[in-house]
DNA sequence: AGCACGCCGACT
DNA sequence: GTCGGCGTGCTC
């Protein structure tokens, strides 16, 4: 008897368990999407295994009744991962299974594209054609000569030369054939036509990199200062991929994703690289999709999703900017994409490079003990310098009576910069005008109705914005509460920035890269290409524009409130802030001209920032490192949250209650390894009109393994209609 | 997810 | 009496 292991295409708990059918006549192949009789319904499910037996009742087993597509969909390998996935993060088998497919192919709203292709076979029977017809059948005549003249021409092109009812004639009366391809939609295709780059020669230290990666199979942290060549050591690391006949991922994060980081992949790998990422349209993503499937490309680069491209015979996986925190997924299925990567590179035998001038105080203490090999570059490729970092006091500008945006020093150096003919970058890490609306009178702040937060105001939409839900609600012209007309407007964001720089320099044109200015697929491009080629002055931004671009204009890099990441409520707070300096401040000065920054700051004597301005790294790493230690922070324990969340409050706070009783059951078999555990509401108590609770622990390395089990199968005994419940570990936001 | 079963209130 | 509300359980 042959039973096929079916995962029903149902993403609720509750039916995330392997249901047995049996096959039908003709064969299927493992991975394939099947239909199945489920209950008294169809749905699609996927075929993950093939066995002679089952535990089920005989008798009652169904039969698959088809196979959906013409192969299977998920390779041998993903299937492995997959499984991976479900005990590593305790995510659902069917959560697992459908990130490895383009949500089009489960829709089923995707359609191949094809064109028709316009050719003359008998050229003697269209002369003669030719010859009877009226001359003054302008739109005939034109269509026969031009396909005489050019060959084979797209039907599209044709019907807007000349018209496609003399065509569809053409067609008709079987003078002009027609003939239908399929085609492939390639997003950037455009620069195939443009420069095929040439691949630059390595520096002695690059080279050894590249040779070493390739040569030795290992899990590698590549430390690279900003501007010291990273891009190139992958490049060349692909190329030699390529070489082997192997297959490689490279991963960014998702906000350097601009066309112009793909592009320069497509130039230089051309039709070998597939890339996927959100902005892409649905047509585009199920065609490189399908191209990498049928083998067509051997690279992918993508964001963090691109970990899951169905690739074979994977060779080298590198995340570029490993530390950055979108490789961490916080919303369901929550998942760490370096342990997938990790796990995918140890399935297929291949390399994985993690690369980053400022890693993670994780990876950096993996390569420390030895769980990974490290590679360094310290110089700079130019040999340049790092530019001068220069900490600006902002207390002693409130002392001075100055309570603007903009600290005197950093609006000189501005329009110095200006006035010279250069280019300058502020980045602000907070998007709208102005967090929150306030009256002054009586306190009054606007609240989205969905979310424990306050309304983020963005003066130019005349809009109070819930920058979690994306709720939207016309501003307050006076407080709903007394009636008062004065309000004040809390911490500065993108728009007020820009509002401000236009009273000092009018006649500056200035663009602000947001989320909000970033909707639209080119908005992007535009933005960057009009600064690039010096259309704009002045970049505002928020972190979208501090990773990976490439300005030799811009001498200056403002960082207008430092202080916004440094006093987050989270552990990783003194890291993230380190990071995002050393990454903004490699805006600066990147081609002949010298750069400054200027870091503006109320906490001038932090230390992260004087050894931000030093750009010691290791300096750093080991102050911290330090602090972690005595702290008994990650990498010396792992934090857990176990999150509730429910529309129902007192459903939620029971099902918190039943499970924090067995946690504390758990710590008691675990004394010693529980540094720490609450339970509590969440720092953000609802978020779409769901209440949330959690459990927070930390827990000592050595039995951690043991105890999140416990944990997941906590959750598992505790699964409660309209509770959902989440176990995060190393979470990178606690909202 | 979706459907059926079943146990309560409001109605012709 | 019964129509229908949705809480609960099950689907190979």
């Amino acid at each position: 008897m042959r039973i096929g292991q079916v995962i029903v295409d149902i993403a609720s708990s509750l039916v995330d368990k392997i249901f047995d059918y049996l096959l039908p006549e003709q064969d299927i192949a493992v991975g394939s999407r099947v239909l199945v009789p489920f209950g008294k319904i169809k749905k699609d499910g996927y075929l993950i295994k093939i066995t002679e037996n089952t535990n089920y009742d005989v008798i009652k087993l169904k039969t698959i009744i088809a196979c959906i597509d013409d192969f299977p969909v998920i390779t041998s390998d993903q299937l492995k991962l997959a499984e991976f996935m479900k005990e590593k993060f305790h995510i659902g088998m069917c959560d697992a299974l459908r990130l490895f497919l383009p949500s089009e192919l489960r829709q089923g709203k995707v359609k191949e594209l094809t064109k028709t292709n316009c050719f003359i076979q008998d050229e003697n029977k269209a002369k003669e054609f030719l010859s009877t017809t009226r001359s003054n059948a302008k739109a005939i005549i034109g269509i026969i000569n031009y396909l005489l003249e050019h060959g084979s021409t797209t039907k599209t092109i044709l019907a807007n030369k000349f018209n496609s009812a003399s065509l569809n004639k053409l067609i008709e009366q079987n003078i002009v054939q027609t003939q239908i391809t399929k085609v492939r939609r390639t997003p950037y295709k455009s620069v195939d036509e443009e420069k095929q780059q040439k691949s630059i020669t390595l520096t002695s230290t690059q080279q050894s990199i590249v040779d070493r990666v390739i040569s030795e199979k290992n899990i590698y942290l590549l430390h690279g200062v900003t501007g010291s060549g990273k891009t190139e050591v992958y490049m060349h690391c692909m190329e030699k991929i390529l070489e082997n006949n192997q297959t490689g991922i490279m991963l960014v994060p998702e906000i350097s994703l601009t066309p112009q980081v793909l592009m320069n992949f497509r130039s230089r790998f051309g039709e070998n690289v597939a890339i996927l990422h959100s902005g892409l349209s649905a047509g585009e993503r199920f065609d490189e999709w399908q191209r990498i499937l049928f083998g067509e490309a051997q690279i992918v680069v993508g964001a963090r999703s691109a970990i899951f491209a169905p690739l074979k015979n994977i060779g080298l996986i590198v995340i570029d900017e490993e530390h950055d925190n979108s490789y961490t997924s916080d919303s369901n299925p929550r998942y760490n994409t370096i342990e997938i990567a990790k796990e995918r590179a140890k399935i297929s035998g291949a390399s994985l490079v993690l690369g980053s001038a400022t890693p993670s105080l994780i990876s950096y203490h993996n390569a420390m003990v030895g769980n990974y090999q490290l590679l360094e570059m310290k110089e700079r490729i130019n040999k340049k310098e790092l530019p001068p970092l220069k900490i600006v006091d902002m207390t002693n500008e409130i002392r001075e009576g100055n309570i603007g945006v903009f600290s005197n020093s950093l609006k000189k150096a501005l329009i110095k910069t200006i006035e010279s003919g250069n280019q300058a970058m502020l980045f602000i890490n907070r998007r709208g005008y102005a967090s929150f609306l306030m009256c002054k009178k009586c306190g009054f702040v606007a609240k989205c109705e969905d979310c424990d937060v306050s309304l983020v105001y963005h003066k130019s939409e005349k809009s109070l914005k819930c920058h979690y839900c994306g709720n939207r609600y016309k501003v307050l012209t006076e407080c709903p509460n007394c009636g008062n007309e004065e309000l004040s407007t809390g911490a500065v964001g993108t728009e007020r920035v820009v509002q401000e720089i236009k009273e000092f320099l009018p006649n500056v044109s200035i663009s602000r890269m947001d989320n909000d200015t970033t909707k639209t697929k080119d908005s992007h491009l535009k933005i960057l290409s009009d600064f690039r080629n010096g259309k704009t002055q002045i970049l505002v931004g928020t972190q979208m524009i501090a990773k990976g671009h490439d300005f030799p204009s811009v001498t200056l890099v403002g960082i207008i409130d430092a202080d916004v990441s440094l006093y987050q409520t989270s552990y990783t707070s003194n890291e993230q802030t380190f990071q995002l300096i050393t990454q903004v401040a490699g805006r600066a000065g990147r081609a002949d001209k010298a750069g400054e920054i200027y870091l503006q700051t109320y906490a001038p004597r932090h230390y992260v920032y004087r050894l931000a301005s030093f750009y010691d790294y290791p300096a750093f790493y080991n102050k911290e490192i330090n602090l972690r230690q005595t702290t008994l922070y990650p990498p010396f324990s792992k934090i857990i949250r176990i999150l509730f969340t429910s529309e129902n409050e007192n459903l939620a706070k029971e099902c918190t209650k039943v499970y924090y009783d067995d946690v504390k059951n758990l710590q008691s078999e675990f004394l010693n390894d529980f540094v720490y555990l609450g339970v509590m509401k969440s720092p953000i108590g609802r978020i779409q009109n769901k209440y949330r609770l959690q459990i927070l622990m930390r827990i000592k390395p050595e039995n951690e393994d043991k105890i999140t089990d416990k944990l997941f199968e906590i959750a598992d005994n505790h699964k409660m209609r309209d509770v959902k419940i989440f176990v995060e570990i190393n979470p990178q936001n606690l909202n």
